[in-house]
DNA sequence: ATGTCACACCGTGTGTGA
């Protein structure tokens, strides 16, 4: 695989993001976008307008929530694509999609956000978690290098959370949910990006900011967004780093994008 | 500040999901 500059970015509406996706690609020139809540029907998706920037894609829709996608550069083969993760709790909310690029497989995941831990939705995080820590462990099974990214709803450590107080009793930052990350990277034989590049312990760099009360101003976020290359490929990471300039502006996301190169 | 944004629906606001 040649140098590839990868991305994540749960945009919130891929109809109401377009604009912001075009500049972005026209200022980093991405060779592979991962983007989450496309919230777009399989007749809304913007194909056309993705073409004429230069992207192939493939796109997992469920409607109005949810959806993912993989976009990627012309010029890189797009080639077998896979919708679904085998044992996830709703295969209808489309929130996994893979594509063999020049070889590598991308995966892109929107994992589910769980809402409170008395929620049935809670124990489904849960469960979406295993099947996909299921899934990597198979495919490294097969011999397969691969980049999992996406939203995953989960904090890795407090370093990733303004205030751990704050979030006490809550969703997205629980040990069980945290162990069920890192089964992920263990089984997957996956590395985080960002922190395999900046592991201080007082980095403390998010990803995502709630809209309300202006949070992202006063630096109250977290980080939720990684990017998951296998061992094999994490020696070549030469740069990763959150573009917090598209939480800004015009009609941004309330996530930024995490860009790696590799 | 319980503070915003985006979706669908017959809608000129409300419910749902984040």
């Amino acid at each position: 695989m040649p140098r590839v500059r990868i991305v994540t970015w749960n945009v919130n509406s891929l109809k109401m993001r377009l604009p912001r996706i075009l500049e972005f690609a026209e200022l980093h020139q991405p060779d592979v976008l991962l983007l989450q809540e496309t919230k777009a029907e399989v007749a809304a998706f913007p194909a056309l307008e993705l073409e004429a920037a230069g992207y192939q894609s493939v796109h997992h829709s469920a409607g109005r929530w949810a959806g993912v996608a993989i976009l990627v550069r012309d010029g890189l083969e797009l080639g077998e694509t896979v919708l679904g993760l085998p044992g996830e709790p709703d295969p209808a909310e489309a929130r996994w999609v893979e594509a063999q690029v020049d070889g590598t497989r991308m995966i892109c995941t929107y994992v589910i956000n769980g809402r409170a831990l008395d929620s049935p939705l809670y124990a489904d995080k849960l469960a979406f978690l295993a099947a996909a820590a299921d899934r990597v462990a198979t495919l490294r099974g097969a011999g397969e290098d691969m980049i999992l990214g996406g939203d995953f709803n989960v904090t890795r450590d407090d370093r990733d959370v303004y205030d751990a107080a704050a979030f006490e009793g809550g969703t997205h930052v629980q040990p069980e949910e945290r162990a069920a990350f890192d089964t992920i990277l263990e089984r997957g034989g996956l590395v985080d990006a960002y922190r395999h590049l900046h592991d201080d312990p007082d980095d403390r760099h998010y990803t995502w900011w709630d809209y309300r009360a202006g949070h992202f101003h006063k630096g109250l976020g977290l980080r939720l967004d990684y990017l998951l290359p296998s061992q094999s490929l994490a020696g070549r990471l030469e740069a990763c780093g959150i573009e917090r300039d598209f939480r800004k502006g015009t009609k941004p996301s309330d996530h930024a994008p995490l860009v790696a190169d590799l």
